[in-house]
DNA sequence: TGTCCGTGTGTACAAGTGTTCACTTATGTG
DNA sequence: CACATAAGTGAACACTTGTACACACGGACA
């Protein structure tokens, strides 16, 4: 039989894991994937998958808690480099679609799972994005930005700044990471749709 | 054997596109569906389904057909229940969310198929989405509620405001159907956005 | 009336599936 | 060093899967 050699602990689990992101990067939908075939290509024997999961629903959990760590990564960056207020709009956008561009498997299980098959991953993946939405709104708070906004508006405003670039996500997911002008047309995009989120938000007192 | 029981022509297709759906319905994903499994639901025997389409990614394409129907009778009924401008917003949101529940699996199939496996059915639906936000953008125009805006920027607010919608949409989709207290926050959440968008576009021109 | 042809049916098969079992081995702890 | 344990392995199972083939029927049209 072929030697086993076992190298680090959780070598495997991480193997695995890549694995099934590598499948989905591939245009393949987690929803569709398999026990054997995310072993296969993990080049690993099936079952070794149980050792670490329990199912595939259970893999799919713990991507998405890695998710979160990338998603957090993206607001330290962003939080570190959009220093002067009258470009964050724009830097932030741009910090977005670099690491979506980055981390494309995973932001492409983030959209699949959104309306994906098992309702714990879309559960997992809705809290991230709420989490990530009430840490914007602290920062805008902080920066004190949107000081005639109450709270609660303020927290919806971000609950849409934070759908619409996940929205932008799919687009951009959806051409080749090669295709500058593409990605370009959608910056802009994303851009302005943030940008008129926030003068709606700047008059927002008098509508509401 | 069992009689061949053909009876109008093209039933069997219904039957095999709305066993998809119902599939869907049942919180299945699309991209994991099988032929077997369809035709068992549609109770045929799998051949059947190569004499209507070829595969399953083909049975997608015609489910986005019939989808693009669906919207287009959503919104003939917008347009002729939305009669006074002051209640646009509120009333089109709620025509949404009652065809949303009416044709619960369709919806679901369409949520799935922007971050869906087929590239075909994903283009296609987001095509849809196209059709529909230049759709609003022409109601409005018609209407002259946004003179202000030029038609490039009128485009891009129909079109936030459909992702607005279609996302909602993801939050309809994940509670139970008989929920009306999340069903009724969901509501007003998606109109606020509204709100808030079209806020911002009638104060677009100073910041544009 | 005869003859296509679209559609429905049953059978068959090779390949792939999830999961269990009994096994081996490497490694950290006592 | 001995040993318990976590982590790797191959074989086997009972199913399910997609697809091909030959056949059956019924209505349209000559």
């Amino acid at each position: 039989m072929a030697e086993k050699q076992r190298r680090k602990p959780g070598e495997t689990r991480e193997k695995l894991m890549t694995a099934a992101l590598t499948l989905v990067g591939k245009g393949r939908h987690f929803a569709s994937l398999g026990i054997r075939e995310v072993t296969r290509q993990a080049g690993v024997v099936p079952t070794s998958f149980y050792r670490h999961f329990r199912n595939m629903d259970d893999l799919g959990l713990q991507l998405v808690d890695e998710l979160g760590l990338v998603l957090r990564r993206m607001m330290r960056e962003a939080r570190a480099n959009v220093l002067q207020a009258d470009k964050l709009i724009e830097e932030s956008v741009a910090i977005f679609i670099s690491h979506a561009q980055a981390n494309r498997s995973f932001f492409l299980f983030m959209a699949q799972g959104l309306a994906g098959e098992s309702r714990a991953v879309q559960e997992g993946i809705r809290s991230e994005m709420r989490f990530f939405a009430s840490e914007l709104a602290n920062d805008l708070r902080r920066m004190r930005l949107v000081d005639h906004l109450t709270d609660q508006d303020l927290d919806m405003t971000c609950d849409l700044v934070v759908r619409s670039v996940a929205f932008s996500l799919t687009d951009l997911l959806g051409v080749s990471a090669d295709d500058d002008y593409q990605i370009e047309q959608i910056r802009k995009r994303t851009t302005r749709f943030l940008q008129l989120i926030f003068v709606g938000a700047a008059h927002w007192q008098s509508a509401g």
